[in-house]
DNA sequence: CAAATTTAATTAAACGTTTGTTTAATTTGC
DNA sequence: GCAAATTAAACAAACGTTTAATTAAATTTG
């Protein structure tokens, strides 16, 4: 069994390390940084993780939101239409408290470095978008959608959350907000939820 | 004045540059690759361009959209609507065609590093949004679009595109697509101008 | 117009830093 | 007293940049 003390002190790195890494990307942060910012020597990093490479994987993967957690998120809902609010909803609460690790996840998406660790975010990914994907052509079969374009219907609602989280300088700029701080507010967040069911429910002839 | 063969070699050095940077990022690629990929003498780069943060700014600097551009290429257009579909051709062959050096872009937005150049991209880019939002906001006061949240709406259309062409190996998942490359097809460049095209009409109300 | 001279372009080598990782010694907790 | 945790120091490799020497091109001169 792992020690409990060891586990904090394991969770600790990974946390700033996750912090660092997305601020900056993989490349510019240095394990010296690292070890700086969680106050342990620099030799800790390989003596817990095994390389630099490995903290990554590590940082990446513990995070990932599976497709299981949003399957069991949604199948409490009856209709379509609730199952696809409930998609939003968890979306974009997910980003919002975890907009470090997106800039992370689809920075590494917009690189083919890594091969191994692209893939397992790609494959990662896909699963949870098929969710989605299902709950909309279902609702289309059963003739509570409108037909439409499914897959770029699912890339757009990711799109719309994505582009708000990751692009916070210029989210901050359009929605005239002075402290950057101030875009994960939940002002910010009940308006962006609103827009994007708005546009899928004029989009999809949701009829309420 | 600037002997033009020796700025054909400058504008070598910045499309190799443009291309190895946009595949893995600033960091990680080093001065010694690019001399390699452009046959040159690393010591080229420095004596060209000064530095290799200065090769950066130039690589960014020489492509970004101007607003002016995107003006002169709506004003042309009647209607709010036309103007708002030229807008939607535009920015998708922008970015299909420029597919490497949007990576470069929205990497850089994503991080807070290398803060004179995110200032000088989050700036320019603000200006071509503020474009689009020109034209939705006077779409809506001319009654030609029902009331929406512009500003979102804004980041919706930049969404769909900026996730199409910058998580390329996503796309090729949910499309189906086998080979990457394909993701850049005219045929798909069309369905996402129509997708996106109906998703504003529906979503603003517009009628055709 | 060719030779001489100056300027620009290009090179290989070396520079000092910083990188990720390892080693070997020391401290800590049980 | 022993194993695990932690440390400081050292490692080679790679980094961006600079240097000083050489070649190529352009300009001036006789």
């Amino acid at each position: 069994m792992v020690d409990s003390k060891t586990q904090d002190k394991r969770d600790d790195i990974l946390d700033v390390a996750e912090k660092l890494f997305s601020e900056k990307g993989f490349e510019a942060i240095s394990i010296r940084e690292i070890s700086k910012a969680a106050e342990i020597n620099i030799a800790m990093v390989s003596y817990y993780f095994g390389s630099k490479e490995k903290l990554y994987e590590e940082v990446v993967n513990r995070k990932l939101i599976s497709s299981e957690m949003i399957i069991k998120y949604i199948e409490q809902h009856e209709t379509y239409t609730n199952k696809l609010f409930a998609i939003v909803d968890m979306f974009i609460n997910k980003f919002f408290e975890r907009r470090d690790f997106q800039n992370i996840i689809f920075r590494e998406m917009a690189m083919n470095q890594r091969t191994g660790m692209a893939e397992l975010i790609t494959n990662r990914l896909h699963q949870n978008f098929s969710v989605i994907q299902d709950v909309i052509e279902n609702g289309i079969k059963h003739k509570e959608f409108k037909k439409v374009d499914v897959e770029l219907t699912v890339m757009t609602i990711i799109g719309v959350v994505k582009t708000y989280t990751t692009s916070c300088s210029i989210a901050c700029r359009v929605l005239k907000i002075d402290d950057p701080e101030k875009v994960y507010d939940d002002k910010y967040k009940k308006r962006l939820k609103k827009h994007l069911k708005e546009l899928l429910v004029t989009h999809l002839e949701i009829k309420l």
